[in-house]
This record gives structure tokens, C-alpha cells and sequence, in this order.
RNA sequence: GUGAGUGUAGCUCAGCCCGGUUAGAGCACCAGGUUGUGGCCCUGGGGGCCGGGGGUUCAAAUCCCCUCACUCACCCCA
């Protein structure tokens, strides 16, 4: 049996390869003009960092993170997410001491969950995260950045937002919430009776329609948001008004991680299976992690299911020189005349045809052919291959075309 | 973790229900037609433990059991 990548991995070549690299290469674009340095973290950290920050309750820290212990028996974690890593390495490296601070990064996550379609057991995230900003204007600038980034790569995207509250106010609407439920466990499902015990605000996102039914009537949040939180969330949604960025508020949507508060949101573009992106404030998170308060917000984008949306970038014309059976150094020296203007060359020592059959099916642009005829006459023939024409040209005239 | 489906040539699949010569097709690949012109056409060729193991049978790609893998959905998430 051959072997093939591990359950849940894949091998990018090819034009995915290329996806890859142009959702990469614009994501660095956009966060670049929005002054963020990137952070490389590792791709294991201490078990308990993510313990503690994603919340013991959630499914990724019950049954989805690749532990390990090394040789000596530290309990470690493949990074199932991004952003508990950056504000880890931002307090190690007390890079919060002048505020604000923006970081962002790019890398593989990890979670171990059953794979299906653009949902890897490996994927990659990139994330950016800005420290030390209460106002909505981080939140703001946090989806501008998604939404740059979703033109570029010219997918239409939707945009749903909601808020969660903060330490001072949810707290109350949760207790409302669960007053309100209490009365009608009968009716929910058994995930919801346990989420009504653990983590009552995933009650509101439950999927099924008995459940979505009975929640209808459910208390809204928007009565029990402090004046702080109110006043933030109204900010956001003026400011992205004003950037005309079109939104749904959607009460339901609670994000999976127990960091978050205040304003959430995730970014849908039609063809992908779910979010493409999502984001919130975390503003109790480096204090947690022992650093002082700052605030916090971010977010971050799954490569794997914008890949499938986006085309490969466009590939530069690549030549391939043929020396069509004489001495292969001559079109060697033409491949360097070639690289050394910028431009790709391949060398080809078979014979005329079969080189010419090797190029169109290997996406060749032109042919520079350089036999027996050429030699003499110091020249080459360049062919295009797409449109089958072909010249004869003076070498020199041919360097200075390039 | 739950449910369904699929594993036959490099790829897409037929054959399986109803067991019976040497397991097929298309595409791809290689060679030749074409010793300096690719795509089109023609001819020929290489390729397969029919996912793996066990069982039933005179006989298994085909029926039964187990196992592994993949896909899709649920759950959850980016």
C-alpha cells in the first residue's frame, strides 16, 4: 500500500499552491498598509495556555487538540488557533509596553475533528490582532482589513455582526437566559441541556429548529448591554455605515471561544461551506495571561475555505529553449540571457517535436528554438505557442526585446 | 463522537444485484507514422495483489464478516 499524507492532511501543488500563495501575498498587502508587524510563534505551545484561554467547556479543548508530552513529560499542544499564541508571545516579549500594537501571522492550526470538505485536520489561519485600542475604531479597522482583503480577491462576502456583552454586563444576561430556559429544558435538545449548564450563550446558536423555535422568544441582549457596550456596539455599527460595509446583525451568533467579548463577527461568501473569517474583542485576555489590562481585538481568516473561491494568480509567460538536438550549452547561455532579464526559462535538449509537445502541455508561453540553423546564423525562433506564430530574430534583437 | 456512501489502470468510471475463459472503456502516458515544428488524426505499447485480511464455494472484483482509507453530512469550528 502506498503511502498517503495522514488522515485529515492534504499536499498543495499545483493551483492550489498558487491560491495559496495569492491569498497570502494579499493578506500581507492589506495588513501591511494598516502598519502591522508579523509574529511567528510556535507551532506547540504549553497545554494549559490553551486550556485556559479557549475554555475547558468548548468542544476544541474536549476532544480536539492534539496533546503530546516531550521527553520529559511537559504537557504540550499543536496550536489549534492563533490568537492565544500571539498575546502569549506578546507578554514574553513585552511588546505591549507602547501602545497600540499590531501583530499579525500566518500558519498552520490544528484540531483534531472528523475531516470533510475544506475542514482539515491541518489548516492554515491568517490572523491579525491589534492590542492596546478600546474604541470601536479597532473593531472597525478589523473588518475593513477582512473586507480589502475579500475584494482583492474579488469574492462578494456578507457581513454578521452581533455583541456578547462584557464581564460587567453579560453576566445579568445570562442569568436572564437561563431564567428563561429553565422553564423550557423539556423542549431542547440534550446538547442544549448541557450547553444550558455550561456555556448558556451557545444555547442561542443551536441549529435545530425545535430549538431555534423555542428561542425565538428568548431575551435579547440589547436590553441588558452596559452603557459601555451599548455605546460601543452602536459605535461600530455607525462607523461601518459610514464605510458604507453593508451588515446583518444577527442576535444568534455567539462565537465558539471563551475569550471574546463585545462586538463578534464573521464574514460568509457564497460557495464556502461556513465562515471565511470571523473575529471579536478580547479585551480580558492579557490580563488573564498575566500581562496588564489592554484591550484587544482581532481576527482571523481560514485559508483553506477561501482557497477554493479564489483563482491562481496569473502565471508569468515562461520561455522554454530548445536546442532541438545540437549542443545543449548554446541554449543554456540564452536561458541565462533570459533569467538575467527577469523573466523564466526552462532548457530543452530533446529533440524539436517532442520538446514542443512537452511545452504546451507543461503551459509553456514561447519556444526559443536554437538548432542547427539558428547556430549558424546566430539567431533564434521564438514561437508562441498559444497562437502558433513564429519569427525568426537577430540574438541581440531578441535580448533587447526581453 | 454519530449517520450515510464509495474503494477496480496515473485520473474518471463500467463490470458486482444474478459468482463461471485471459478484468474492460475513455482520458493521460510512452513509441511510431513525422531526422526542424506542439495541439488534430491514425497505429501500436506499457501498465491492475479489483484497498487489506478472513470466510462460503469446484470456482469470488462479484456473496458474507472484519478492518483500513476516502467522501459527504451531523456535531463543532476558520
Amino acid at each position: 500500500m502506498k503511502y498517503q499524507p495522514p488522515r485529515g492532511t492534504r499536499d498543495i501543488f499545483g493551483d492550489d499552491v498558487c491560491r495559496f500563495g495569492r491569498i497570502v501575498s494579499i493578506f500581507r498587502d492589506v495588513v501591511a498598509r494598516y502598519c502591522f508587524e508579523e509574529i511567528k510563534t510556535p507551532i506547540f505551545e504549553d497545554t494549559s495556555l490553551f486550556e485556559r484561554t479557549i475554555g475547558k467547556e468548548t468542544d476544541i479543548v474536549k476532544k480536539q487538540m492534539y496533546n503530546f508530552e516531550d521527553k520529559s513529560g511537559r504537557p504540550l499542544t499543536l496550536r489549534p488557533e492563533g490568537t492565544a499564541p500571539v498575546v502569549r508571545a506578546a507578554i514574553s516579549n513585552n511588546l505591549l509596553e507602547k501602545l497600540p500594537a499590531k501583530f499579525f501571522y500566518i500558519g498552520e492550526m490544528f484540531r483534531y475533528e472528523r475531516p470533510q470538505k475544506d475542514r482539515k485536520r491541518q489548516f492554515y489561519q491568517a490572523g491579525a490582532e491589534i492590542f492596546g485600542e478600546k474604541s470601536a475604531s479597532a473593531d472597525l479597522e478589523a473588518i475593513k482589513i477582512c473586507r480589502e482583503i475579500f475584494d482583492k480577491l474579488e469574492l462578494k462576502f456578507s457581513l454578521e455582526i452581533n455583541t456578547i456583552g462584557c464581564q460587567k454586563c453579560r453576566p445579568a444576561y445570562e442569568k436572564a437566559l437561563k431564567d428563561f430556559i429553565s422553564g423550557r429544558l423539556d423542549g431542547l435538545c440534550s446538547d442544549c441541556r448541557e450547553r444550558y449548564e455550561t456555556n448558556p450563550l451557545r444555547v442561542l446558536d443551536c441549529k435545530k429548529e425545535s430549538c431555534r423555535q423555542i428561542l425565538s422568544s428568548a431575551p435579547a441582549i440589547d436590553d441588558y448591554l452596559c452603557p459601555e457596550c451599548r455605546r460601543n456596539f452602536s459605535d461600530i455599527k455607525s462607523a461601518l455605515s459610514e464605510s458604507r460595509i453593508n451588515f446583518t446583525r444577527n442576535e444568534k451568533l455567539v462565537r465558539g471561544l471563551d475569550y471574546y467579548n463585545g462586538c463578534v463577527f464573521e464574514f460568509y461568501v457564497s460557495g464556502a461551506r461556513d465562515a471565511v473569517a470571523a473575529g471579536g474583542r478580547y479585551d480580558g485576555l492579557v490580563e488573564f495571561l498575566g500581562g496588564r489590562p489592554v484591550p484587544a481585538c482581532g481576527f482571523a481568516i481560514g485559508i483553506d475555505r477561501v482557497m477554493p473561491l479564489v483563482s491562481p494568480v496569473g502565471k508569468t509567460d515562461k520561455y522554454i529553449v530548445i536546442s532541438a538536438g545540437t549542443e545543449k550549452r548554446e541554449a543554456e547561455k540564452i536561458a541565462e540571457r533570459i533569467r538575467a532579464a527577469g523573466k523564466p526559462a526552462f532548457v530543452a535538449g530533446k529533440k524539436l517535436s517532442a520538446a514542443l509537445k512537452f511545452a504546451s502541455s507543461r503551459g509553456f508561453k514561447y519556444a526559443v528554438i536554437a538548432g542547427e540553423e539558428e547556430l549558424r546564423e546566430n539567431s533564434v525562433s521564438v514561437r508562441n505557442l498559444s497562437e502558433g506564430r513564429q519569427e525568426k530574430f537577430s540574438k541581440e534583437d531578441f535580448f533587447n526585446s526581453l
